[in-house]
DNA sequence: AGCATGTGCAACCAATAAGTTGCTGGTCAC
DNA sequence: GTGACCAGCAACTTATTGGTTGCACATGCT
C-alpha cells in the first residue's frame, strides 16, 4: 500500500523545469516566482504554473508576504518517492542475488561433479 | 552536471501504471507483455507501449525467445534518480540544519542575555 | 495621488501522452 | 497445412501539459 502523495511527488518530478525549480529551492532560504523566472527561459507565469504544482506536491509552501510571495522547498515528501525506488530496487537486488547464488551452485556442481 | 538518463528515468516514473508494472517485474525474474496486460486494466498494445517506454530508459531489457519476448527489470537506471533525491534533501537538511543553529543560538542569547 | 512592481486569473495554442481498434506477420502444436 | 497464440505496426481519439498573452488587483515608494 504505497502513500497516495508518491503520485503528485513523482508526476511533479517528471519536468525537468520543475526538477530546476527545486534544486535553486534547494539553494536559497526561500525566493519568489519573479526572481525565479529571471534566471529561466520561461515566462513567470509558467514558474507559477510549476509552482502551484509543486505546492499541490506539498515539495514546496507559499507564504504572503507584502506584495510578494515566498515560496520555500519542502524536501519531506521526496522521501516517499526515495523509498519506493529503494524498495524496487532492493526486490531486484534480492531477485539478483538469487539468481547468482544459483548460477555459481550450477558451476560448483559442474566443476565438482566430474 | 546531471547524467543524461535522469530525465527519462523520472518520466518514466511519472506514470502510475509505469510503475506497477516495475513493481511487477521486480517480482518475477521476466515476463511478457500479455502476462502483464492480463493483470491490469488496459489492453496488451498499451502495455507494449509502456514497456517500449520504460525500454528508452534502459529499466527494462528485452529478449525475443520463440515466439514471445521477454522483458526483465533492470533497476540499475533507478539509482541514478535516487541520487538526485538525495541531492536536493540532503542541501535541503543542510539549510535547514544552519536555520535551526541560528534559532537556537537567538534563543540562547535571549535566555541567558537578560 | 501616481507610478512601478509583484501576483493572480482566464483564455488560448501546440504538442505530447495514454489508450483504443484493426490488421498483418511469425511461431508453435496438432 | 490449419488453427491458436504472441507480437508488432499504424491510425485515430481524447485528455493533459507546458507554454504563451492579456488584463485586473494589490502593495510599496515618492
Amino acid at each position: 500500500m504505497v502513500p497516495a502523495g508518491v503520485d503528485a511527488v513523482f508526476a511533479a518530478l517528471a519536468d525537468p523545469t520543475r526538477r530546476s525549480l527545486l534544486e535553486r529551492l534547494s539553494a536559497r532560504p526561500s525566493t519568489t516566482a519573479t526572481a525565479l523566472a529571471a534566471e529561466l527561459p520561461i515566462t513567470r507565469q509558467a514558474v507559477a504554473k510549476h509552482l502551484a504544482l509543486l505546492r499541490g506536491a506539498r515539495l514546496v509552501n507559499a507564504e504572503r508576504v507584502g506584495r510578494e510571495t515566498r515560496y520555500r522547498l519542502d524536501a519531506r515528501p521526496l522521501d516517499d518517492a526515495a523509498r519506493w525506488i529503494a524498495q524496487v530496487g532492493a526486490e531486484w537486488d534480492g531477485r539478483l542475488a538469487e539468481l547468482n547464488r544459483l548460477l555459481s551452485a550450477r558451476a560448483r556442481g559442474r566443476t565438482s561433479g566430474r
